[in-house]
DNA sequence: GGTTCATATGAACAAGCGTTCAGGTATAGA
DNA sequence: TCTATACCTGAACGCTTGTTCATATGAACC
């Protein structure tokens, strides 16, 4: 009834879709409630929107966005290893903090038939940063030697584990935590506690 | 067309669900998929399980009984703490690997309307045994001294994400390996690299 | 007022879903 | 051969779904 302007009623639609498609995923979320949620009438999603999967992919490449943006403007100055790693877990969890939604259905939706070839292409890239991080740690003497491709991987899948549980459980683990885990592991001498 | 054992019929319906249930989520599964795929007719399921819903409940309580006999099986004896949570790490990591499927669809239907208590009252199970074996080490001055709730959260994570991991990239970590990374964290004296 | 344009509506449609049920078929014992 | 039993079938039903489209509304111009 009301008249919006078309940005405000796209804005909408986005918002209203994250909370169906996140606590439902994308079988079981339907347009109707989408719309109900949205306050809108069916018929106006489809103004917006070709149909259904274009609204979920519209939805996914905009949070996505938003992550690697921030990734992206890590500056990869001086720092040492421990920092630079340091830095890197807190951005992913401070963003699966604020972006619970978005990672439940993420996680959810992991085998979706479009779009698994660039989570992939995600996750690859993500353990390539944390390979360079600990290359140069162990190169400067920080860390101690150990095979970078295997502890990477392990570094990010416990990442994913955190999120993971983050996410699911709404609890919150504190970045400075899993970082000194991980350092413990990985730095030379023995790791201080705080 | 053929005559089956009732017994037989039942457990190609489990399977063929398994399959479907897993590769395409709850929802997204169907019936008559369901039913193709164990090559036996709509009706026939009916004849076994009430719905839909309860195939799917026997489903998840089948395979998760498997595991949790497992554990339970697991002698707590007399072994050092590390040789105690390798222990603990090789049996969710082998479970892992021969059931993909049934992790895969245990994380895409974590937030299904019923169960969620279960699972979450099992995830903490899990990580009471992990804190348990901490502070034994802690106790008999193997591991050197820290919080053991929070660390035993972050280890329990850690499997999560590398179970996660294996199911979703097929990837295959050896439990050795993160093992090590982990002892790294958390015993007193140098861990040797094999 | 009249016209145009962007925006919004929800009944209607076809397709797909879970579920039922009246009936069919093979086996075993009489 | 007949009967009883266990097992199986798939067309049919009612409901929900994604999607369409003829129609309506309000604002901005003349």
């Amino acid at each position: 009834m009301n008249k919006r302007s078309g940005i405000e009623t796209k804005k909408r639609i986005l918002e209203a879709s994250m909370d169906v498609f996140s606590r439902k995923g994308y079988a079981a979320a339907n347009i109707r409630e989408i719309a109900k949620t949205a306050q809108i009438s069916i018929g106006t999603i489809y103004i917006y929107f070709k149909n259904k999967e274009e609204l979920y992919q519209n939805l996914i490449e905009n949070k996505k966005k938003e992550l690697t943006d921030r990734i992206v403007a890590m500056s990869p100055g001086k720092k040492s290893a421990s920092e630079a790693l340091k830095e890197f877990i807190r951005v992913h969890l401070e963003y699966a903090v604020r972006h619970r939604e978005f990672i439940l259905l993420h996680i959810r939706e992991h085998g979706f038939s479009f779009g698994i070839e660039k989570k992939r292409a995600f996750f690859n890239q993500q353990i390539e940063i944390i390979e360079r991080i600990i290359k140069n740690g162990i190169k400067s003497g920080e860390f101690r030697k150990s095979n970078s491709v295997d502890v990477a991987r392990i570094i990010m899948a416990t990442l994913r584990g955190i999120i993971l549980t983050i996410a699911l459980d709404n609890v919150n683990i504190k970045p400075e935590a899993l970082s000194d885990f991980i350092l413990c592991a990985l730095l030379k001498k023995e790791y201080g506690k705080k």
